[in-house]
DNA sequence: AGCCTTTGACCAGCG
DNA sequence: TCGCTGGTCAAAGGC
């Protein structure tokens, strides 16, 4: 869900362009008597004394804020839980929330936090929500980061809100909604399991000072991105049926300036609070576990998919960590989970930010329960034809593009949502999509959801309006790249090399993680699978040796080299004399003395490929025309192929041909590369030969 | 076919 | 240098 940018862009269509906070809530709250005797009413309606006292019955939450807008005086709203019967009266709607949520009552107390210090509240593993008796709700509702948490998104189709992202949209959102359906929001809200005061550090001054309730994207690079730490604890994380959480914006600051690298979410019972930087928010609680998120295997509620590469019994810890990285394939972002034996989720610590959107929700479905889908398609269906920009990742990267969707009221909310329609290029002005080759229009993918915002935000977010054709080219790249969604209609760029050495190939400068190994059709010898170990590299290869020619080694390479090659574990490696003073980790023959391209070089090849729009006078025999060539061939020009005829290649494995055969054949959309007796070029290391292939391309601008 | 989880091993930082 | 610890790797099997 793309909480922030959503909230962001809300705010640049439904509100004037520079409301304050306190208007905003102001007019919710103190002036709009609809939206608040709405709003009591419910209360009142639920807990007959929410107002009055220092303690409030109930189990909401940003009610409970709002309200203590409202009666600044309050400093403490302590909110019990609901009796199951209260819960049952909502029918099943409530109890589908509180199985999303997998719990009942959450509890708050805002007694104990002190905004002078907040470095105590680190301390604090209250289950409860707290505000600082220093700090008036009111002086949270000015806060930006409230404002942002306070915007929402509603359907202009259905008038409702997603019951995402935490208490403080729902009531926004049931303020904001028609008064026919306040009343039943209200409720909702009430009785929302998924409380989540949701710490917004994209928004919160304390983290980045001077930004306000936009942050200017520049602030925020894919390589730069500040790490931020959240901690919400439960002191009773067993404990289930009753939710707690202790998740303030000031202990949240707190944490992230001490510790500034990680998103620490400490979860008791049950929760979906998403750190800042991911989203992860209800709607992926039951993403696979069901009705409790926190039950046995769900490591992906918050939306986005991980994959699990370790699990450690961690000293002080009662209960086995895992460790999670982001499977998208440019994300950085890793979650470190603990669970306990009934496994619940104890402690989620989050590090990175997301670059990408959530996965689309078919594909994360895929993985999960069986209601998942349905609850994602209600998602869907609430934010149906808003005219949200869904944030990439809905975290960090929601807020680079916080302001750009603030200033323009993007449409791919919907289009997130809606599967079946094609890339919206019409929709926002900032994809450029007028500028975009028509390759944008020819996608309507999942992966394309998430590359739009992604692109999105690259673009915009950090390469700067000044360099249009920088932003073409990313969108360009990262639609190619991506294309690894569930339809997978149009492939990454391949390039399958085939060698002698299997050593060799693997030798490639390159950092190699074997993710698994197959025997695949057609071979007996195994596959092996492999993918880049840095960070914000999509590439894959997986690697066989010829079933025809057991000296033969095939790697087919899968994605784009966005990285030079990493530093070398082994200083000492023989192309220690390579320009590239980061060398290949693996051992490689005495006799390889190939240089290794630069990784610029490396790069440019495949951008350059990226920013060609078409390859139409190239004449690919066969290859249907579907927009950006998911082939490797994608791109190539005259020169392209000229230099790939001059480095000695001929794409038909195991064909070798004069070189003045230019027929290239692209069987399965790959591009085939082979070493040919070239004594240019020594390529007995076919990896060398993949990257000599690609050095021999012509270079574009640098990038 | 591709990707995931499991789990023991390995690595690096730190005292 | 050693041991501890957290984090990551990677082989193997499963989905």
């Amino acid at each position: 869900m793309g909480g922030f940018d959503d909230h962001v862009a809300i705010m640049g269509d439904w509100m004037p362009p520079s409301p304050s906070p306190r208007t905003f809530f102001s007019s919710l709250l103190g002036d709009d008597v609809g939206s608040r005797s709405t709003f009591e009413g419910a209360n009142e309606t639920k807990h007959g004394n929410l107002a009055s006292g220092h303690e409030h019955v109930g189990n909401s939450d940003v009610n409970d804020g709002a309200q203590a807008g409202a009666t600044s005086e309050q400093q403490t709203v302590k909110l019990n839980a609901l009796s199951d019967q209260k819960m049952s009266s909502r029918g099943g709607l409530l109890e589908r929330m509180a199985a999303r949520a997998g719990f009942n009552a959450p509890k708050l107390n805002t007694e104990s936090l002190r905004p002078a210090d907040l470095s105590q509240n680190q301390g604090i593993q209250s289950p409860y929500l707290t505000i600082p008796p220093g700090l008036s709700p009111t002086t949270l509702l000015e806060s930006p980061v409230f404002l942002s948490n306070s915007l929402v998104q509603p359907s202009p189709t259905t008038g409702k809100f997603q019951f995402s992202s935490g208490i403080e949209s729902r009531n926004s959102a049931f303020m904001m909604e028609d008064p026919d359906k306040r009343k039943e929001n209200a409720l909702e809200s009430i009785n929302s399991s998924s409380f989540s005061f949701k710490p917004v550090p994209e928004t919160a001054p304390s983290l980045f000072p001077g930004s306000t309730s936009r942050v200017n994207p520049s602030n925020f690079s894919q390589q730069g991105f500040p790490n931020i730490e959240v901690s919400v604890h439960s002191q009773n994380p067993t404990q289930n049926g009753t939710f707690h959480q202790a998740s303030d914006f000031s202990r949240f600051s707190a944490e992230k300036n001490v510790k500034g690298s990680n998103v620490i979410q400490k979860v008791g019972g049950t929760v979906e609070n998403s750190p800042p930087l991911d989203e992860p928010q209800d709607e992926d609680i039951d993403q696979r576990g069901g009705g409790d998120p926190n039950v046995a295997g769900a490591p992906a509620e918050d939306g986005y998919n991980w994959r699990k590469y370790g699990q450690k019994q961690v000293k002080g810890s009662e209960y086995p960590r895992s460790y999670y990285k982001c499977t998208h394939p440019n994300c950085p972002v890793k979650k470190k989970v603990e669970r306990s034996q009934e496994g619940h989720i104890t402690e989620i610590i989050y590090k990175g930010a997301h670059n990408h959107h959530k996965p689309p929700p078919n594909r994360r479905s895929a993985l999960g329960s069986t209601n998942s889908l349905g609850d994602l398609q209600l998602d869907c269906a609430e934010q149906g034809g808003t005219n949200i920009q869904q944030a990439p990742g809905g975290g960090g990267f929601d807020w680079r593009n916080n302001t750009l969707e603030a200033t323009s009221s993007a449409n791919l909310g919907s289009e997130y949502c809606n599967r079946s329609a094609p890339f919206p290029a019409q929709n926002n002005s900032q994809l450029e999509s007028g500028d975009a080759v028509d390759v944008s229009s020819t996608f309507s993918n999942d992966e394309d959801e998430d590359d739009r915002g992604t692109h999105n935000s690259v673009s915009q977010g950090y390469d700067g309006e000044g360099d249009e054709s920088e932003s073409k080219r990313r969108k360009l790249e990262t639609y190619s790249t991506d294309m690894t969604g569930a339809t997978r209609a149009i492939r990454e760029p391949r390039v399958v090399v085939q060698t002698t050495s299997e050593v060799d190939i693997l030798d490639d400068g390159y950092r190699w993680r074997k993710y698994g190994q197959k025997v695949v059709k057609g071979n007996p010898n195994p596959r092996s699978y492999y993918k880049c170990t840095s960070a914000g590299c999509n590439v894959r290869k997986h690697v066989e040796r010829a079933s025809h020619d057991l000296k033969s080694v095939i790697t087919t390479y899968e994605g784009k080299h966005n990285h030079d090659v990493p530093a070398a574990r082994n200083s000492s490696h023989v192309n220690s004399g390579a320009s590239n003073t980061h060398q290949a980790p693996v051992t490689a023959p005495a006799q390889n003395h190939l240089h290794r391209p630069e990784p610029a070089q490396l790069q440019n090849a495949m951008a350059r490929f990226d920013r060609q729009p078409s390859l139409g006078s190239f004449g690919l025999a066969g290859r249907p025309q579907l927009g950006p060539n998911p082939g490797f061939s994608y791109g190539m020009n005259q020169q392209g192929l000229s230099s790939l005829a001059m480095a000695g290649f001929h794409p038909n494995l195991g064909q070798p041909r004069p070189m003045h055969d230019m027929g290239f054949t692209f069987p399965k959309e790959e591009l085939k590369v082979e070493p040919m007796l070239d004594p240019g070029l020594n390529l007995s290391n076919g990896s060398s030969a993949y990257q000599q292939f690609m050095s021999r391309l012509p270079l574009g601008p640098q990038m």
